[in-house]
RNA sequence: GCGGAUGUAGUUCAAUGGCAGAACUCCAGCUUCCCAAGCUGACCACGCGGGUUCGAUUCCCGUCAUCCGCUCCA
């Protein structure tokens, strides 16, 4: 059972091995920023890369992009960000509960039958969301007070300015999602790359929300990696996609690790779905904190590129030449974060074993695939380091190694555990007159037998012994 | 942003209005060599800025950060 604790315990070993550092340390830090260590940016790489491999490079039906994260403010307005990706915040002054002016007015009307049209609230400004509060005593929910602060509208781009000078015209926006750089390429990818539908374009990189309450380490961070798909088809096939991509999604996360009991799914009602969306399901991941989604999987119908085709003028429809028509395609959207993900593995991974008499062993159960440190090479003495230092060269070439003849083999085959390095490779007394080794699997820690009775490998042999052992 | 709690070596914890201790980690040396060995030594901390005081890590104020709730999302 996981517990608050081992979340912890899991923050401590980050920092103490080199996983993840709170940002700006130095200096006190800044809110919820954290920069990844040598072993983080090798474990968060491997993630990407596996993603990259399963969904790029293993799909008949994607291709990747990796878009500029500053784009035309335009792109923005047609994706509803400007307008919509806002919320407009109100306090209540007696019992210092936030809500959203929108939503109250809302509530109030449906409990009091009010009806004020189909436009609903939308467009409305902020002096008209508190008139109407004010005018209507709509009181507040937790405390039925009336005394409200005014509406400060939070939007959760980041801004700032191209140019050297900052007025207004040259207001750009840190991307808050990747997928819209994807939108703006679909006619340029689908020409370019020749494709029919379906097809998918998939792009990992950085996203910046000023989000209100971001934290629990690197779950929810204002700066944050996602690893998107869009996939493009005709509608009417959505769902059968959606189905699809859910279920791909599954198998890659499984693939690499998670296991059913920390991994589930929920659907979204009606209620809670994005204005853009029909259809979304979110996988969860059960964190020592809790369930928290890593993954949302959405119909986003033709939302998108409608919105660009207004905005734009330029026509983002599909020309299909068997039928002959011509249609804008419906996205089903695979979004993950790539933060979220690593962290998922890392909670994943994270074990502890009892070894007896209150010895404890923290080992890290990586996937291969994805285990920051590929292999240890290990002389068992430290007079043995010089033919030891020369299997690790060659290694190398192919495998992220780590050379360690410090302290007692003991201890390094601990370390190693505790950075989750599936093998260690121990050149002992013996290998001057073999020329083999012994390797150490870190799930068993038994050597490796190769033949009944025989416990050691061939160092010429290395290279191609491991050559498979770290795909997924 | 609001409410509550908390800030002492890399980590986990002590103590104190008057030289801040320990364990583990890490580093150096000796020794040993297949799953936390041992011995010797070294390094390293009161989040930051003010105030009170002869003197503040300790008391007060502010700030920054973290954690828990509200809210939002990938």
């Amino acid at each position: 059972m996981p517990t608050e604790k081992s979340m912890e315990r899991i923050v401590a070993l980050a920092k103490t091995r080199g996983f993840v550092y709170p940002g700006s340390d130095i200096y006190g830090g800044l809110a919820n920023s954290w920069d990844y260590g040598p072993l983080g940016v090798q474990l968060k790489n491997n993630v990407k890369a596996a993603w990259w491999r399963k969904f790029v490079q293993e799909n008949p039906y994607n291709v990747g992009v990796d878009c500029a994260i500053l784009m035309n403010p335009q792109v923005w307005v047609a994706s509803g960000h400007v307008g919509g990706f806002s919320d407009p915040l109100i306090d209540c002054r007696q019992c210092k509960a936030r809500n959203r002016a929108d939503k109250i007015i809302e509530d109030f009307n449906k409990e009091n039958n009010i009806d004020i049209g189909n436009a609903g609230l939308d467009g409305w400004s902020n002096e008209q969301l508190v008139g109407y509060i004010n005018d209507n005593n709509v009181p507040c929910p937790q405390c039925g007070g009336h005394n409200f602060t005014d509406v400060r509208k939070f939007n959760l781009m980041f801004k700032t300015f191209m140019g050297v000078t900052e007025d207004s015209k040259s207001e750009v926006f840190l991307r808050p999602e990747t997928a819209q750089g994807i939108f703006v390429n679909f006619k340029n990818v689908q020409r370019s790359s020749r494709r029919k539908l379906p097809f998918g374009i998939c792009q990992v990189g950085k996203a910046f929300r000023n989000e209100i309450t971001p934290g629990n380490f690197i779950f929810r961070t204002r700066e944050f990696e996602q690893m998107e798909l869009e996939f493009f088809c005709e509608p009417g096939t959505d769902m059968e996609w959606f189905l699809y991509w859910k279920d791909y999604c599954r198998n890659w996360l499984k693939s690499l690790g998670l296991k059913d009991d920390e991994l589930r799914t929920r659907d979204h009602t009606p209620e809670e779905l994005a204005f853009y969306s029909n259809a979304t399901t979110d996988f969860e991941f059960l964190f020592p904190f809790g369930w928290g989604e890593l993954w949302g999987v959405a119909d986003r119908t033709d939302y998108d590129l409608k919105q660009h085709m207004t905005h734009s003028k330029e026509d983002l429809m599909y020309f299909d030449p068997v039928k002959n028509e011509k249609f804008i395609p419906y996205v089903i959207e695979p979004s993950l974060g790539a933060d979220r993900a690593t962290l998922a593995f890392l909670c994943s991974a994270y074990d502890e074993e009892e070894m007896g008499e209150g010895d404890v062993r923290t080992i890290m159960r990586f996937h291969p695939a994805l285990a920051p440190i590929k292999i240890g090479i290990l002389p068992l003495s430290a007079k043995l380091s010089d033919k030891a230092e020369a299997i690790y060269t060659t290694l190398s070439k192919d495998f992220f190694c780590e050379f360690d003849d410090r302290q007692s083999i003991g201890k390094r085959y601990r370390r190693q555990d505790e950075i989750g390095t599936p093998y260690c490779v121990v050149y002992d007394f013996e290998s001057d007159n073999d020329g083999c080794v012994e390797i150490r699997e870190r799930d068993s820690m038994l050597k490796v037998e190769f033949e009944p009775g025989n416990v050691r490998f061939p160092i010429d042999h290395l290279r191609e012994y491991f050559a498979d052992k770290f795909t997924f």
